[in-house]
DNA sequence: TTGAAAGCGCTAACAA
DNA sequence: TTGTTAGCGCTTTCAA
């Protein structure tokens, strides 16, 4: 009895007769191997079970192994959707998916990204952090690197992102265009918004801005801080309504637009009262118990577009590429015609 | 100028003027070093920003990733949350998840674990997957497997699951002490049900029939079929409507229930009418709007005991250990007292 | 406690 | 077109 070894690509030389190099070749589908010997090399692969292992392989060639850097939060479903086209993408090719989250601490994901690196991979996906852009760079000149979500235009790195400007545009015009005048923004931390980030939230805030005032409300702004979750947001939201009334939030997405609807809720607030609108169209906000007015952007297609660049990326493609989803906005039942407003 | 590569162990044992092994040692903290050579060593490692490369690695000893065989669907929240606990139980440790997505094929995930296996992964957790057991126990006798949600104690990996056969009684029990007769219940295909898969679904179906019989109500059992999604469950609860009204529906999970209530709205019916009751608790079930009466289970702690239990066993724990998780029931407004039965 | 030496399984020059 | 050879960076006996 032979040992129960799993085999080797050194087993399947011998069965086959040939050399190693011979079935590196064949399995990598190399340049320059004859039908004939391809077919004895297959035929050996078969009969042994044979399957190449990837970390000797990473040693000299690829990993064959993504990595995509995400916030600690997948339950925002936005990031499930990312996740999932980034899967799709990778379905049908010998690609797999390595997750590095971004830990809770203050180095902005470095260390995730350092993980990743350690493991050797082909290329990453990183999900809008908010490392430096310096900090990317250097990386993405030894690793090809999709930066989703972050609206710098680096030369080192393509990018894949919505038109939050826009996006939040057409929230706001669509708001203002019901009568609104009190319109609060909930949005995310000051570190988060920072404009130097590129951060969507950055952006949708920056738009916020530019709509009031352009509107004449400058006086009217309104920018109410959380956290990332649902939870957060609800509190945050509460404290918000205490300190005076808006009849519209657009909350920075749809996750704080829930927390926000919660806050209505509990406070017996109804949306014919004060509306609400989000951001990502996250599937539950078109369910009609909720009927949440979102701009939509297609996270699955941003995510397989994503991977599908850094395939593209590691098949030698060498100039940088910037896809822009559009965003188009899904009204629904949260908002409403503004009530007569007792301050005017 | 030396070349700009970088570090690997034998810089750092050159600046550190010692041995490689030793310095190997030292990063695996290893038994048998000296204070002061620690010392040296580490100070290197930091001059020189050395960080272990990890396939390198993988070829000898551990390749500090664990796989994750997980459904396609991560837009249900759930295994969001089962993701996000698996996540933070590795925070702060050198190991890294990698996803293996069960693709659409019939292959029941065998091809996503063996890819798991070509990458040297030092564990795997697998949600409930379709692969024989038989399978499993010969994949779990090289590599250290958790299955998380299937119900078949084997002794040959550990498990982590839910009470599912109390949580459905619990829901059974609700439901009929509400005053309902003719209660559905909302479930996935045959295949993913079939008593043997030892799946959730299975149970929680096996449990629904065996309480309509117990409570005499075998003549109303009535199990309607659907895909995993929310729009699946939609358009299949709309059939089941068409063909006779029950007065309550337990579908499998949240993901199930919500379009179900999505079905009922779009024929008006009101939760008065027709009451839902779902599986999981997700955070969205417990929002005003939705508010649908759900079986809590700690999805996130499923998720962080599961990589626990592979940590453990790769620090050498041998005996099979299964965690449970008890469910408990969160009554919401969703469902109600049975209305008057017209066929009694 | 430390180091020397062998080799994990694969790929990439290069030679035949 | 095929094979030979030399490692990739690390861990692991085993000897000093």
């Amino acid at each position: 009895m032979a040992k129960a070894r799993t085999a080797t690509i050194t087993d399947v030389a011998r069965l086959a007769g040939v050399s190693r190099a011979a079935v590196s070749k064949v399995i990598r589908d190399a340049y320059g191997v004859s039908p004939a010997m391809r077919e004895r090399v297959n035929g050996a692969i078969e009969q042994l079970g044979y399957r190449p292992h990837v970390a000797a392989r990473a040693m000299r060639g690829a990993s064959y192994t993504l990595g995509i850097e995400l916030p600690h939060n997948i339950s925002n479903p936005f990031f499930a959707k990312v996740l999932d086209g980034a899967m799709d993408a990778l379905e049908g090719t010998p690609y797999q998916l390595i997750l590095a989250p971004v830990g809770t601490g203050s180095d902005h994901g470095a260390r995730a990204l350092e993980a990743l690196v350690d493991r050797q991979v082909d290329g990453i996906v990183a999900i809008s952090p908010l490392v430096l852009p310096s900090w990317l760079e250097r990386l993405a000149a030894r690793t090809p690197v999709v930066m989703l979500g972050r609206h710098d235009h680096s030369v080192a790195y393509d990018t894949v992102t919505g038109d939050d400007t826009t996006g939040a545009h057409l929230v706001m015009e669509h708001i203002a265009g019901l009568g609104h005048r009190r319109i609060a923004h909930l949005t995310r931390n000051e570190e988060t918004t920072r404009p130097s980030t590129g951060n969507p939230h950055a952006v949708r805030l920056e738009e916020y801005l530019a709509y009031m005032r352009e509107a004449g409300l400058a006086e009217r702004i309104r920018v109410a801080r959380t956290g990332p979750s649902q939870e957060a947001a609800r509190r945050d939201t509460l404290a918000l309504l205490r300190e005076g009334r808006p009849t519209a939030v657009f909350a920075g997405n749809d996750e704080l637009a829930l927390g926000a609807m919660h806050a209505l809720s509990d406070l017996g607030i109804s949306p014919a009262e004060t509306s609400v609108a989000g951001y990502d169209n996250v599937e539950i906000a078109g369910h009609p118990a909720i009927s949440l007015t979102s701009v939509d952007q297609d996270g699955v297609l941003m995510g397989r577009q994503a991977v599908r660049l850094l395939l593209e990326r590691i098949e030698g493609r060498t100039e940088v590429t910037h896809f822009r989803v559009e965003p188009s906005l899904r009204i629904r039942s949260s908002t409403r015609p503004a009530p007569p407003d007792p301050a005017t």
